[in-house]
DNA sequence: TTGATGCTACGGTGGTGACCGAAACGTTGG
DNA sequence: CCAACGTTTCGGTCACCACCGTAGCATCAA
């Protein structure tokens, strides 16, 4: 019956401060070594190497061995949903926070960065709001829906939604799309297989970019051309 | 930046197994008194005081005093949401349960029960797919909507979908499902703002019974002829 | 008022788990 | 083969927290 010790123990896993900023630090989709994650976390590698085996046990991680590197992952999207869900409930009623201090590197992050493997911050709400306006698709904060206009729309960006359908339960032809509240923004963007498809072409299309090793994006010229051009979407 | 701490708390709340039963027990959306989560967790009332009022200051959880009473609920349906994803997490990608000697109150909990504010079990997810097949609905994994059809549909159960999405922010005119996958049929149901009013729709029109003090549901005579009739859906 | 009930506040106890140092294991590169 | 590096395992310490017993506070029934 999904027993309550199962749910407790993964919730206690996500509940102590190390993991969650390891788990907070694999949000971005991509895989970290331990070492990294040790150093994130603000702990040293033999208690990182702790965590993250209790955590991959427990299926919330998973691991691949390279070299002598072992990366470490999110082991599926659920996961990462599970992860966006406390964390709206741990923003709670929060205050529009009086953005204590925040630096250069912040606002950075604030304007663009990856949400697992989606678009988030001012970049990502922008890109749904566009989507919604121009009657590409609908959302609530509930629930998000592709119309006929959206899918060629996405065909146009080189985007095959039949392929994205395929992989899919097939139960329906236009609901690929999962809202996600973004904590800088306190708005829904897209995520879902459109979100992610919208994202992974947008990188491979050269409109962003990812910085260095952490989760925030740049947006080059050509992309804030691209957004405008084709979204509708004005960047500053 | 929604603190790594807070989120951590959070999770750390529900991390306890005295309160994840508490949590748990308030899945069905009902109020109930600090006692009677004290025996559902099978902790001493000073204990469950405690745990109550930490979860309450943490905003997981809402009371009101009614007299001498003290009744506690879920603060809000994204604190559902959230225990619906560590649960889909915790059952991970566990075998399909060789169901140890089910007794009847739980092959009766099977069939029927509360999810915080709708139905789910094996009435839910029939009821789900009746949507679907029946073009009501559409719905994956990750989003559900609406089809103008099941708003007519909807419509003739007395369901005034209208207001249902003045209560959205109004983004769109459809969407207004959610799916949420069943822990005992390992399939999606009906979540969301329609989930909920074709809940609290199918108790006010006597189809479906709440048992004594439980989220177990009876489906009645008349909710078998109606589930029937005008969903196509037969039970049992 | 008196007694009963439901809940909460306080102190003390016990067990669980996070943490680090030391050391062993596996891989890479000279 | 040996040294450097990343990772894991093992033991031991320490802090935190769940738990209960006792006691205090509010409400309801006489």
């Amino acid at each position: 019956m999904a027993s309550n010790a199962k749910f407790a123990s993964v919730a206690a896993l996500a509940g102590d401060p190390a993991r969650a900023g390891m788990l907070h630090a694999l949000m971005d989709g991509r895989a970290l070594t331990a070492s990294e994650l040790a150093r994130v976390a603000g702990v040293t590698p033999q208690t990182a190497s702790g965590h993250l085996s209790r955590m991959t046990d427990a299926g919330l991680l998973a691991m691949i061995k390279q070299g002598r590197h072992h990366y470490h992952r999110l082991a599926s999207p659920a996961v990462a949903q599970m992860m966006e869900s406390i964390m709206l409930v741990a923003s709670g009623s929060e205050l529009p926070t009086k953005r204590l201090a925040t630096g250069p590197r912040d606002a950075a992050m604030r304007r663009a960065r990856m949400c697992y493997d989606h678009l988030a911050g001012t970049l990502g709400v922008a890109l749904a709001d566009a989507l919604v306006d121009n009657g590409y698709a609908e959302m609530t904060g509930e629930a998000g829906s592709l119309t006929p206009d959206g899918a060629s729309f996405l065909a146009g960006l080189g985007i095959d939604v039949e392929a994205l359908i395929a992989k899919q339960g097939k139960r329906s032809a236009r609901v690929l799309c999962r809202p996600c509240l973004d904590w800088s923004e306190r708005r829904s963007h897209l995520a879902g297989t459109v979100g992610a498809a919208i994202c992974s072409q947008s990188l491979a299309k050269g409109w962003i970019r990812r910085i260095d090793g952490t989760r925030t994006i740049n947006i080059t010229p050509k992309g804030v051309r691209a957004f405008r051009e084709q979204f509708g979407v004005t960047i500053e």
